[in-house]
DNA sequence: AAGACTCGCAACCGCCGAGCA
DNA sequence: CTGCTCGGCGGTTGCGAGTCT
C-alpha cells in the first residue's frame, strides 16, 4: 500500500492562506450538512481546495469549539507533563486539553515550552536533564547576551555585564569540576561506559575508590580555591565536596531569577548528582569543539585526563 | 529609513493504518 | 487476500510581523 495523493495534481488547486470568502463557504457547509466526507466537501461548498486543506482548515481554525488566546500555566504544566509521558503524540495530548488543536498544541510547545525547558536544563525531547555541558556554556553566553539581561537583573545590579562575567566565569568552573567529577566517580556510575571496566570489582575496591575519589575531590577543591576568582565579592569558596551542591543551588537559583520563572511550579532543578558523557571545553570558544571523555579509568594517575583537543592549560587552571 | 535577520504560526507534505469492496 | 480510499498524524515549510543593525 504506498501513498496516494488525497487530491488529484492536475486539478489546479488554489493552496495557501484562507480568504475569510473561503472560510465562509467551508463553514456555512459544514455547519449545515456536517463533514461525512471531506473529498466532496470542497466541491460542494463551491472551493476550489483540496478535500484535506479543508479538512485542516476546519479542525485547526474554524472549528467553533476552539479555544482561542494565550496558553494557561496549567495548560503548560499538562503539555509538558503529557509530552514527557506520551512524547510528540500531540493529537493524544490535544485529547486532554479541550479547544486546543494539535497543531496549536505542537506549534506552542516548538516555539515556546522547547526553549523553556531548554533554559531549564532539561531536554525538551526526553525530559531528563541535559546530559551534557553544551547546555552550561550556551547558557554562560545569554547571560553574556545584552538581549537576555533581564529588568529584574538590571534592578538588583548595577553592573549587568560584570555580573555575567561573573556568571560565566562561574560557569566554566563548574565546567571544569564537573567534567572531574565524572572521571572520579565513573567506577560508581553503572550507567557510565566508563565504569565497564570496574563491572566485576568488588565492591570493597568500588567503596575504596569512593573514598579515595572523594578525598581526592575534597583537596582539589580546597587547592583550587586559591586560584578561583571570588566571584560574589563574599569569602566563601568551595571547599570540599559537601559544599558543591549549595554552589549548584546558587547557580540554579540565579538561572530562575534570569528566566523570571519564580511562581511557576514546573520550576524543574538540574541534575547534577548524575555524570554523562561531558565535553570539555574550558572556555566557550572550545565548546564547538567538544570531545567527550571515553578513556579508560585509572585511579593512580591523572594521565586519562589528558584528553585530545585538551590542553595544559586546561587542567592547569584547576591544578595550579 | 531600510535592509537583514529572527520568530511564530498557519498550512502543507508525506506516511500510515483502518475500513471497505 | 489484495488494492484502493480516506482520515489522521507528525514533520516541515514558507510567509508575515516584529526586531535588530
Amino acid at each position: 500500500m504506498g501513498r496516494y495523493p488525497c487530491c488529484k495534481v492536475d486539478e489546479d488547486l488554489k493552496k495557501g492562506p484562507w480568504t475569510p470568502d473561503e472560510d465562509e463557504k467551508l463553514m456555512d457547509y459544514i455547519t449545515k450538512n456536517g463533514h461525512t466526507n471531506w473529498q466532496l466537501i470542497p466541491k460542494k461548498a463551491g472551493l476550489n481546495r483540496c478535500g484535506k486543506s479543508c479538512r485542516l482548515r476546519w479542525t485547526n481554525y474554524l472549528r467553533p469549539d476552539i479555544k482561542r488566546g494565550a496558553f494557561s500555566i496549567e495548560e503548560e504544566e499538562i503539555i509538558i507533563n503529557l509530552h514527557s509521558l506520551l512524547g510528540n503524540k500531540w493529537s493524544t495530548i490535544a485529547t486532554h486539553l479541550p479547544g486546543r488543536t494539535d497543531n496549536e498544541i505542537k506549534n506552542f510547545y516548538n516555539t515556546h515550552l522547547r526553549k523553556k525547558l531548554l533554559r531549564l536544563g532539561i531536554d525538551p525531547r526526553t525530559h531528563k536533564p541535559i546530559s551534557d555541558l553544551n547546555f552550561l556554556i550556551n547558557l554562560s553566553h545569554q547571560f553574556t547576551s545584552k538581549h537576555n539581561i533581564n529588568h529584574h537583573l538590571m534592578n538588583n545590579n548595577n553592573n549587568p555585564l560584570a555580573y555575567a562575567l561573573r556568571v560565566q566565569a562561574r560557569v566554566t568552573e563548574l565546567a571544569k569540576i564537573q567534567q572531574l567529577l565524572q572521571v572520579l566517580f565513573a567506577p560508581i556510575n553503572t550507567n557510565n561506559p566508563l565504569s565497564t571496566n570496574f563491572a566485576t570489582s568488588s565492591s570493597h575496591v568500588i567503596t575504596n575508590n569512593v573514598a579515595t575519589n572523594t578525598q581526592f575531590l575534597d583537596s582539589l577543591l580546597v587547592n583550587s580555591c586559591g586560584t578561583i576568582p571570588n566571584l560574589d565579592n563574599s569569602t566563601s569558596c568551595i571547599s570540599n565536596s559537601s559544599e558543591l551542591s549549595n554552589y549548584q543551588s546558587e547557580l540554579n537559583s540565579k538561572v530562575d531569577n534570569f528566566e523570571g520563572l519564580s511562581n511557576s511550579s514546573s520550576k524543574k532543578h538540574l541534575d547534577y548528582n548524575s555524570f554523562p558523557s561531558l565535553i570539555a571545553p574550558s572556555s566557550p570558544d572550545q565548546a564547538d569543539n567538544a570531545h567527550v571523555i571515553n578513556q579508560d579509568y585509572d585511579p593512580n594517575t591523572l594521565s586519562h585526563l589528558n584528553h585530545e583537543g585538551i590542553d595544559d592549560s586546561f587542567w592547569n587552571d584547576i591544578f595550579q
